[in-house]
Parts: structure tokens; sequence; C-alpha cells
DNA sequence: GGAAGATGAATGAACGTTCATTCATTGTCA
DNA sequence: TGACAATGAATGAACGTTCATTCATCTTCC
């Protein structure tokens, strides 16, 4: 009975990543180390070279597996029922994990990478303009965006949207690591909530709902 | 005929931190050496260490000058006759540099570094936290926001602006290096009207004023 | 002369990357 | 089956480079 093979070629690049995302969380992009990555796998300094031609190689990685997660994320905001629960999806996406301020920090290190690196600039703009696009769909197609919105245009309101997320994945940044999932999932959807029914609450209804 | 005296103490400070700006944008904190910053400044690499004790300490004076900036653009918002013109100076204020991008890059990594650098998070937290209890007040004694506001108290107003404001920075990141500050900015106010519009119009006036 | 300002070569630690080597696993053939 | 050969995943010491920091030296100005 021997055991299966239990590293398969693209489980130990993913293995790497999972490593790589915790140490560019904990020291930055150009601060983590190789040798913080592979102590960090289990693995040895080398092994990761056979697995990626160099350190830009795993960044550039890392950036295309955030850019899957993302249309995952949109995927699944796409199918939700109702306008409300797409933005709570959006919103709260990185509090699925077991360490959202490891993703938020990740992404803040993103921009801040893609600020200089055109590569990722232009991954990031792709992923942003992407997502951007599905959620102008889902506030075109939706009945709660006709009657209220103040006059302004899908995809005006989508940049709004986008904006405030952005904007609350850098205030998560700044919570001290003590927080939980939870507080912080707590707090993103009480901050969905407001924008929402700031947006799309018709005029008429009553304004505490 | 000698030269006057160019350079006070505080100057060279200034100019160090002005090129260290300039570097930092352009590579990152940890990216940017002690000799790009003199290279930049037109000084040697040690008269760094005659003003500042070490790399850390230039970082951190970097972060304490954007304190201060900071401070300025909220006295000069709460001077602001209406409250749209408040927040058009907050939305823009880093747009009246000559190079913006520059700024919302080092923003940005400020923001990264905030991530993992305690004292730097604590600094950055200080900073929101100012700024967003003057923007509460602001609207909180603004006629403007007393009759639509949608139920929504002034300081979760103020957290949503704040929000937004940093979204766009992050998005400015992203944007060409080509574009100009003069677009930037346009770009700028169309977001900050529409939110504007968004949260403080009144709810009876028409809705493509 | 001497105090303060300024220089940049020297230093040593830390980093990304390479590669000779090890060894568990798999394949081959009697 | 068992002895032997072949494979390639995995290792980590070593290499060349870069970088923050130091300090002996030079300049300026009173």
């Amino acid at each position: 009975m021997p055991q299966p093979q239990i590293e398969s070629s693209q489980d130990r690049r993913t293995q790497i990543l999972d490593a790589a995302l915790i140490c560019f969380a904990k020291r930055g992009f150009h601060q983590a180390s190789m040798h913080d990555i592979s102590a960090e796998a289990g693995i040895s300094v080398g092994l990761i070279y056979r697995y990626f031609e160099n350190k830009d190689a795993v960044i550039s990685a890392m950036a295309d597996r955030h850019k899957k997660e993302i249309h995952e994320v949109l995927e699944r905001a796409r199918r939700a029922p109702t306008l409300l629960e797409s933005l709570e999806i959006l919103f709260t996406a990185h509090c699925c994990e077991d360490a959202p301020q490891v993703v938020s920090a990740f992404v803040v290190d993103l921009y801040a990478e893609a600020s200089r690196n055109p590569h990722v600039a232009d991954l990031v703009r792709d992923v942003l303009q992407t997502a951007m696009d599905g959620v102008t769909d889902l506030i075109a197609r939706s009945p709660e965006a006709e009657s209220a919105a103040h006059g302004l245009k899908p995809h005006e309101l989508a940049e709004l949207i986008f904006a405030v997320s952005r904007g609350m994945l850098m205030r998560d940044v700044l919570q001290p690591q003590e927080m939980t999932a939870a507080e912080r999932r707590t707090r993103q959807l009480e901050v969905t909530r407001r924008l929402w029914r700031l947006l799309f609450k018709k005029e008429s209804e009553p304004a505490y709902a």
C-alpha cells in the first residue's frame, strides 16, 4: 500500500506560492528573501529555482494567481441573487481566508509594485478592468439600480464601489494584528451596507431601513 | 562677494527628503539605495548620515513630513466656504505637486510599510484619525449634510469619503506615467463631485444638477 | 588654527543565484 | 525475485554582487 505521491509538480508550485504569500505579506516583496520563502515552505532554497526562474517570476506567478482568484470572486458575485449580496461578496472576499490581513497586505504591496513595475501594472489594470466591467454589467441588469442612483451611470457607480473597496483594503492593513477575521468581516459588511444604502436605496424608502 | 549660505541645516534635511521622496516613489523604500538618494540630492552618501541616523530614520522623517502636509491640507479644507470645496481640496491635494503620481506611489508604499512596521502604522493611523475627525466635524457643521445623507451619521460619511479617497489614490498609481497632473486632477474632481452628489445632494433636488 | 561641512573609498553583512552532490524511487534484465 | 542502473527531486555551501554604514581625509569659512 504505497503512500500516494504527496507533492505533484503543481502542488510544489502552490506550496511555494503559499509560503511566498506569507513572507511577502510579512516583509514585503523585496525584503522577503528566497531563504525566508524556502524556510516557510519547509524546503531548500535551490528547489525554488526548479519551479521558478527567479524571484521576479515568483512575484509574477503570485500576481497571476491573484488574478484567477479575483475572477472566481467575480463569478460568485455574479451568481448572487441580489445586488447587495453581490457587493457583500466582493467586499469580504479577502476575509474568507484564515488570515485576511495577509491578503490585504499583499494586495497593497501589489499596487505599490505596480507603481514601478509596468508588467505588474498591466496585470493589475487588466484584473481591475475585468472586475469593473463585470460589476458595471451587474448594476446595469439590477432592478435596484433603476430607480435610485441619483442619475449616475452604472460604470460611474462601479468606479465608486471599487474605490471604496480598495480604500477599505488599505484601511485593513492599519488594523492591529490581533483583530480577528470575523471582526474584519463585520467591519467590511457594515461599510458595504452603508454604501449600498447610499447608492441603491430608493429615495422614497425610509432612510433607516 | 561670497555666495550667501545656500543650505541651512533645515534646508539640507528638506533637500534630502525631497530626493528621498523621488527615489522612494521610483523604486520603493527598500529598493532605493542611499546612493540613489545622495545622487538625486546631488550630495555624497556620507552627508546623509550627518542629518539622519540611518535609512529607517529617513523613512520616519518622510512619514512625519507627510503628517504635517496632511494637517495643512485639512486646515485648508476647513477654511473652504462649502462642503463640496472642502472635499475637492482633500481629494486633489496630491495633484497640486508637479508630479502627483510620485506622491500617490509614496503613500501606497507608506501603507504597505505600515502593514509590517508598527511604528509607521501608528503614525499613519494617527494621521488618518485626525483627518477623519476633522472631516466628521466639517460634515456635522455643514448645512448641506442635514437634510440628505440617508440617515448616515457624520462619522460614517467621513469613513466612506476617506475610503474613496484612498481608493482613488491606489487607482492613480495604475495610470500610465504619461498622464499629466491636470488630467489626474480632472479625474479626481469628477469622482469627488459624483460622491458629493451621492452623499449630500438633497433628495428633492433634480438628480442631474 | 580649528570647528563644522562634506567627501567617497572601505567594510562587512545579506542577498539572489548556481551547481556539485546525495539518495529515494523507478525501470531493466536475469 | 533480486541485483544493478538510471533518474531527477532535493540539498545547501559557495559565489559574486549590492547595500547600509563608517571614517580618514579634504574643504570652507570665521
